[in-house]
DNA sequence: ACATTATGTCAATAATACTTGTCAAAACGC
DNA sequence: GCGTTTTGACAAGTATTATTGACATAATGT
């Protein structure tokens, strides 16, 4: 499952801890999903799209097609 | 967790069976699911939002704002 | 150089999604 | 009524995710 914290992250001057915060979980949980080592639960990632203000969809993509990436911006 | 499983496989006479194969879950989850015993893995979600063709804010409604989880049962 | 912040990682545990298997009741068709 | 399908439910087990605490390294600032 890739997605796009770590920009939209950076794009905010927010860290990880701060994120974390927003999010009501660890640190080391938003560290492991930005990296993707595991997946967010459906509810966390309702929590990110509502940090970011951005639909679930523009933030995680589970990558189902292969080549249909994101071209809006 | 709200969702709108139900009512989407109404429109759809898909059994629970079905979409759960459909899914690649087994039945007890889908029923689970419906139900509102668990909430689906983000993946799932996603699956679900494919095979409806709708995207996955318009399925699960989380309460949006974390207030009130489960207010309408 | 030193202190602070940010990040990556590991280990152990808790919580939950998902499974198979099974059973019973409700809904449907014949 | 009878058989089939569908659904709700339960239990026990597996797999995955979330949790904290600790530690190492990089980057930043003074």
């Amino acid at each position: 499952m890739n997605n796009r914290l770590r920009v939209l992250r950076a794009e905010r001057k927010m860290s990880q801890a701060v994120l974390a915060e927003l999010l009501d979980v660890s640190r080391q949980t938003v560290n492991a999903i930005e990296l993707g080592k595991h997946d967010p639960s459906l509810l966390l990632a309702f929590k990110v799209s509502q940090v970011f203000g951005l639909p679930v969809e523009q933030i995680f993509d589970p990558g189902l097609h292969g080549e249909a990436k994101q071209a809006a911006e």
